[in-house]
DNA sequence: CACGCTATTTATAAAAG
DNA sequence: TCTTTTATAAATAGCGT
């Protein structure tokens, strides 16, 4: 066996050979999530890492936790405790709304009907949470019943509208019931590097 | 001076005290900070880290990199990673638009220079990236013009519809000059705990 | 390339100031 | 309560199998 030796510190900077800067990756990140699992668990504090491999293939993204409904769960928090705060001028939308209301809710009413017939049960639940993820699955459990669904809203003031430029707009007819101020809820997601898809 | 003793390893769970559960978090989220730098600096890979301080308060949030973009950006890449594969029944809109993008053509022209009018170049930019937090300021620059903007999109079949139960729905009409298949931009944001808006 | 090994450097829990 | 120190545990770079 060598004396090893030469093992000491290194400049903080790109490890320029391939090979070991492969192998360093490997490793810090085992440490780098270790350490994150130790974090939250002897600090009880939701913590979050995302890691992108170097290469450039598309999955080769690592997290932790590793269930990507925490990472949503906690990143969506990030984004609620970030924005800026809103200072909108606040238009009470139950009288605006009213007449409008009532116009629309017998559409409303057949659609909610339509959609839940779709058996997509799992919605309501997608839209607790600002999530491109769950706006993407929801978006396509819809989408072999969204032909069906427009058929209902063509040429109604609440229709979906359209798809253009990578941005998706889907629609939530299921309404909630219509409670004072809920006509309906309309779910637009913008997915960059998305086929065109539309709603006529 | 005392001997030095018992600074052994510890369980890995909860810390009870409370005083020193706070100096742990302090410390290893310092580590684990550091450690993000060294990983990103060495081998040069986008990472991204979110914690959430101990305490109740909303402000308490550690992110690295520091910059919300950065976050921002790299959150981002993950969603558009892990979505599921769209199967959407992808419709070729510029033949199936073209007409109706006639008919709205005029409105947008007239919309599009109201907008730029309304001195928003930082609009372009934004929709960029997919981002809760940027649609957040987008929106706050928005509201002082939104009731003259929404003057021109009153009846219009591409008018920003509405919001409620906390979804908040904004129209880009830039419309980025209507190249084939872009009639028009829309973004919308749904965010929690946000005070009623409406654009009617 | 995936594992071990070990000299060193780091991280950090607890004590001290 | 903060800052510094110190003993110990961990992490890890370079090497070998």
């Amino acid at each position: 066996m060598n004396i090893n030796m030469g093992r000491g510190k290194q400049k903080m900077e790109l490890i320029a050979d391939e090979k070991s800067r492969r192998t360093t990756f490997q490793k810090r990140k085992k440490g780098l999530m270790k350490k994150a699992y130790e974090f939250s668990t002897l600090c009880d504090v939701d913590v979050c890492i995302i890691i992108y491999g170097p290469s450039k293939q598309e999955d080769e993204v690592h997290t932790w936790p590793t269930d990507p409904n925490e990472v949503k769960r906690i990143v969506g928090k990030y984004y609620s405790i970030t924005k800026s705060k809103p200072a909108y001028n606040v238009v009470n939308v139950f009288d605006i709304m009213s007449d409008r209301k009532r116009r629309i809710d017998a559409d409303i009413s057949k659609l909610r009907k339509a959609f839940y017939a779709a058996k997509y049960p799992t919605w309501h639940q997608s839209l607790d949470y600002f999530s491109n993820y769950e706006l993407d699955l929801l978006l396509n459990r819809m989408n072999p019943n969204i032909e069906a669904l427009d058929r209902y809203t063509v040429d109604k003031t609440h229709r979906v509208k359209l798809n253009i430029r990578n941005v998706v707009v889907v629609v939530d007819l299921v309404g909630r019931s219509m409670r004072a101020g809920q006509i309906s809820n309309f779910v637009l997601k913008r997915s960059l590097n998305q086929s065109p898809f539309m709603v006529s």
